[in-house]
DNA sequence: CTGAAAGCGCTTACAG
DNA sequence: CTGAAAGCGCTTACAG
């Protein structure tokens, strides 16, 4: 036994006077090794504090047990709890996460060859895009990946999202049941799947009632909302309804709504998307679709973890409709009379 | 060449007819190999897509450059900046990261054995305690921790905080000298080091100086900010000042001064602790105690690195002052006639 | 300038 | 029920 460093399963052979081979095998608690010589060589383990260094058993199993996350908004308020969430259940699952943080702007393919040399059994990829090459790249080393609310255009790896395109029609829905007749949509970030399919689902469904959508730029920031509903506001025959691109958007739009005395749910309605926190907190009473976040992790890991454990995982694409949550933050029929009395906006 | 699996340094070796430790050698641009040599090697592992296997490196370096990550309040607003700066400036010095995440309550004892197995090289542990037993347990395994914004009280590990207890005296003093007079304290978890300081630096000063400081628990989160400040308003002779032990609890406790009509920045003065992005909303426009994060990262690491790259680490302690951000929830002196005017809770 | 070989710490056929 | 040995894929003295 060596008196520096950590004490390895040679050390515990070597001080029993047994092979190293019986050692790993009692350790594993394998049934052919006497119960006696099991306990001996577990009785000593925990007396050392030995600890099997997953590197050389992954080495030898070539499996690593390891699953790589990579995030790109980690601070936005929805993705915490998705990264939480990720993290912990790999935990009880038997899984170690390695992780990679990667700003939006940035593709994710630098990060690969780092994942791959950590060996990653599989890998998550949360709203961050993936380059075609790279997911061949990942499919020719046999590493199964999903993207996770955000998947590619040419279907070339598994994804699961929020049915995004399924929200914006419920919003939309919802916003003409109660009678609104000037929408507005505030956007996120461009290139993603998200804005793009909650736009088109509000949109298309709008446009088929026979309305306009007028459109903000945005980032899915609350900043760009305060802006965007500014400008919104800012203009002769203001929008009645405001579906911004998630919550945090819809929240900076409430505030600029409230700094220019328009009072939200009344003189205007704003939807958001996500139900983070925030939403519900007094000040706001945001209205908003509910990202279905349980069933959504649920589904990733039991896809990926499929795929690692052998079915073949083609391209997989499932979408997890959301549900909408009423607040106070949509003026539903009944208060509609009105509404234009102290209209500031609107003069 | 295996036709299956991912391509080695074997493999490179014998379809280039040298050998394998020259192949590793030349991999690693050592300049002993002839640069024809060493060309030929990189070229065709770039057209391979050769990934070096990190576990092998390191079962032979006996280094991981893997960094382990506990933290505990992943989803509270403060801490996903932390995780986001720890990951990005430890990926740029080479460093991987291994994520743990456990609930505040749980111990993170029984996550040590999976980081020891998986050979961490260091060991950063984010708003959650570690027990002395499991610190030991890790000085003997060689494996350096620094705790972020926590501090065993026996001092056993390292640590980086902000200095907590100073800030609760920059609390103290702008509220004294504001003429405030009759003042509270909402608490965060009791069992935390962040908690106790700020409220001891606090309470202490405003003793010194003849005042007493109500009380009321609380856990860091929105919801008990705003049943405390319910509590404290229900009161004859409710508080003028409160000072919360962080920036959502001070955020909760706005929220339920404005639902009792009360008047945050002239009727009570709200101060938080953190600086999180939620506080510069125009909807609330808390002052508050900025932690300077990036000053905590960068000592962090710096302490971390240092000690795995060999200085001995004893048992640091590191306390970096927090600065006041003014904003609009404190009442400034000359605002301070007639703010019984209105009062609802005082009567 | 390059190669043969040992070693990192495990798992797992293969023998007995 | 246990052991000797090969092998996972690297790095790095040691020779030449």
């Amino acid at each position: 036994m060596r008196s520096a460093g950590r004490v390895t399963s040679v050390d515990l052979a070597q001080t029993l006077g047994i092979a190293q081979s019986t050692v790993s095998r009692a350790l594993s608690n394998d049934t052919r090794i006497a119960v006696k010589t099991r306990e001996k060589v577990q009785a000593l383990a925990a007396e050392l504090g030995y600890t099997p260094n997953a590197f050389a058993r992954s080495l030898s199993t070539q499996q690593s047990k390891l699953i790589g996350i990579v995030m790109s908004e980690m601070t936005s308020p929805f993705y915490p709890f998705v990264l939480e969430k990720l993290t912990s259940q790999l935990h009880e699952l038997g899984w170690r996460v390695l992780l990679f943080s990667t700003d939006s702007d940035h593709d994710v393919d630098d990060l690969l060859p780092l994942v791959l040399e950590y060996q990653c059994d599989g890998l998550i990829i949360a709203s961050a895009n993936l380059s075609s090459h790279m997911s061949e790249t990942l499919i020719r080393h046999g590493t199964p990946v999903v993207l996770f609310n955000r998947y590619a255009s040419d279907a070339s790896s598994s994804a699961v999202c929020c049915d995004n395109r399924g929200g914006g029609r419920l919003v939309a829905d919802y916003l003409l049941a109660s009678g609104h007749t000037r929408y507005a949509y505030i956007a996120g970030r461009e290139n993603t799947s998200t804005n793009r399919d909650r736009e088109l689902g509000y949109t298309a469904r709008l446009e088929a009632a026979g309305f306009a959508v007028r459109r903000e730029t945005g980032n899915f920031t609350y900043e760009a909302g305060f802006a965007a509903m500014g400008r919104l506001l800012s203009t002769r025959d203001a929008p009645d309804a405001v579906f911004c691109a998630n919550d945090i958007t819809a929240i900076g739009a409430i505030d600029a709504a409230r700094e220019l005395g328009v009072q939200v749910g009344h003189e205007v309605s704003v939807i958001g998307f996500d139900d983070i926190p925030m939403a519900a907190w007094s000040a706001y009473k945001l209205t908003t679709v509910r990202q279905p976040v349980a069933a959504m992790i649920a589904s990733s890991l039991e896809m990926l973890i499929g795929a690692i454990e052998g079915q073949v995982l083609g391209s997989n694409l499932r979408f997890i409709p959301g549900s909408l949550v009423e607040r106070g933050s949509v003026r539903l029929e009944a208060q509609g009379k009105g509404r234009k009395a102290k209209g500031k906006a609107n003069e």
